[in-house]
DNA sequence: CTATAACTGATACACGTGCATCAAAACAAG
DNA sequence: CTTGTTTTGATGCACGTGTATCAGTTATAG
């Protein structure tokens, strides 16, 4: 149990047990110089020895400091991003008590010039970090370290960035194809057949893991089974149920259906049209609320996701720690691939 | 973006916008009576008008708040115990900055005297909140229920605990049950055959409610497959070996297994002995370093589990809200039943 | 109208830390 | 030794809120 009454240690207990007055103990934790080695040594026996974490709150309060952050999400206004928004107006609610604020910003993800020079215009006065989902190019790479520069937080969001590995909220899109791939080939009972993989661009980094994750299973742990070529719908219904029907006319041995895209309306409806319905096998991307209910009803088998919620606060933990220095606590904020089905929603 | 330079309302703000004291603005604050009603209606404008939210880092610092949690967790120290202890310890860590410390205390989880007398013994000055991961008994419900009123805040900890149904970290476990039977039903390509269910005991509620799920779904939607009745371990490997070695040899039309015990070295072991390995479609529950390396070389199909860092983290933040008097997101503190496989660890 | 009770304001100090200033002490170099 | 520099101590105020006391102001009852 705990030991009765005892309060933590705080910098006035260190300058006793260092022999030094409080403000060289400030002088210490603040990295302030002007400190001889052997008296810094001294206070930083002291701080291992009485087990010393600094009373953040306090310091916040002190320093009057808060935490302004913003989200800047892709302009295209799907349900995806959607979800993201609400979480992030959610999160504001849950984190204000830690004096934590969070705003969602909307770029054009596509113009790396607009995105560059709106990351330039932000002062830190008026804002402490940045989350930023957009597609991977110099110039958004380039921003985002001057931006660290500049004391300004920042995070690279779902997108990835190379070169920030470490420091990103981001999703495993390998692992996710995948996954997409076992959940197919397992549920088919096909003893020889077609996948179809529909995607909205194969541009962007994340689709080309998705599906050298998926082919990578499909070729070696269900040889029985052929994936076709990505569809890419390019974000356009019509152009998805004309490309999805057609493909379907010509394959007629097509027996499962990965939806690559988080928008998995236009594919679905193309297949549930055709006559093979049944048969096929559907897995898609991302808990909308339309893919919950084409769970329900049978329509998809299976969605990969991660939870939205988690990514947003995840986000918001990891700035305030990049802020605070504190290194994050990493198995909370592992970001997992998600299997859901009807009966774990 | 922010308006610039806007520091949030402080109390001082409100008793100018109310035209009150400070004194007054803390009466209402705090509850404290001696307020006429239409001076406190006044406050209460004042802070809906300026969005006032008070700055709990400032309250807990001036009040010497902090939050001192106590993990009570069964004696046996299986795997999944094992890594909620872990868990606590890691969060500890994250949750120190916000004056949060958590610790484990080992409780006889079948002796709910012995729980209820531990409960009793605690000091509000010296815990300040308990989670509880017992079996629902009278007393152990009511010791909890008496922690309430002595101002330490209680949380049934995944053990359900009728009557608390709104306030407690659970798992959905029929919902879980209903995941492994599908993940049995669509995995086997078997035309028909038995399902074999191994369970610690079906005493538990938790056990129960997984078998209600299961044979749910395999009666309604896998109407080919047979679920024999649950073989109980009692925690005892010998016995477990004995028994599934023996229905595995009564029941050769045996085509999935499905652990619902934490534990699920004996059992699968005892399969892997069996001639019938590789045709028997297997699902465990809890993701423990066992089922981990299972997974991976293909000796578990899939493991229902939840996340326990979420577990404890959300046990942590929901004791500390209690506290708070500030209600919880509940959408953070969903408990979801997460499907693991081998691509998505 | 007075006596009493109910309410409100003024004021002060505390919490743990950051930050700034100035004087005092310790040290190094000449 | 003196001079100048580096290092340290003492002190005070700030942050936003909780808590306490006491005097002062209203409202209510008789």
């Amino acid at each position: 149990m705990f030991i009765k009454s005892t309060t933590p240690p705080t910098t006035k207990d260190l300058a006793k047990a260092a022999g030094v007055s409080r403000a060289t103990v400030d002088r210490v934790l603040n990295g302030r110089d002007g400190v001889k080695q052997k008296t810094d040594e001294r206070v930083n026996a002291a701080i291992r020895e009485l087990g010393f974490v600094r009373n953040l709150q306090a310091a916040n309060l002190a320093r009057q400091r808060n935490y302004r952050f913003l989200f800047a999400l892709p302009q295209a206004r799907d349900e995806f991003v959607q979800q993201i928004v609400r979480h992030v107006e959610e999160a504001t609610e849950s984190f204000s008590a830690d004096q934590v604020w969070a705003k969602v910003q909307h770029i054009n993800e596509n113009d790396p010039h607009s995105i560059s020079d709106f990351l330039r215009s932000l002062d830190a006065e008026d804002v402490s970090g940045v989350a930023i989902m957009a597609p991977e190019t110099p110039q958004v790479r380039d921003a985002i370290k001057r931006l660290q520069e500049r004391n300004i937080a920042a995070l690279p969001f779902i997108s990835n960035q190379s070169g920030f590995e470490e420091n990103c909220v981001s999703i495993d899109n390998r692992a996710a194809g995948a996954t997409a791939a076992t959940l197919l080939g397992r549920f088919t009972h096909a003893k020889s057949g077609s996948l179809m993989v529909v995607s909205e661009s194969m541009q962007s980094r994340d689709s080309q893991d998705r599906r050298l994750g998926f082919d990578e299973v499909i070729n070696t742990q269900f040889r029985h089974l052929r994936a076709i070529p990505s569809l890419e719908t390019y974000g356009d219904a019509e152009r998805a149920t004309a490309i999805i029907t057609a493909t379907l006319l010509r394959n007629p041995d097509i027996v499962g259906l990965y939806i690559m895209s988080s928008e998995a309306r236009a594919p679905l409806k193309a297949v549930e049209n055709s006559l093979l319905k049944n048969q096929i096998v559907t897995i898609a991307h991302e808990r909308t609320p339309f893919a919950e209910k084409a769970l329900q009803r049978g329509a998809i088998d299976a969605v990969i996701a991660q939870n939205t919620g988690h990514l947003v606060r995840s986000a918001i933990r990891r700035l305030k720690n990049m802020l605070d220095h504190r290194n994050t606590l990493k198995s909370q904020e592992v970001i997992r691939t998600e299997i859901l089905m009807k009966t774990n929603l």
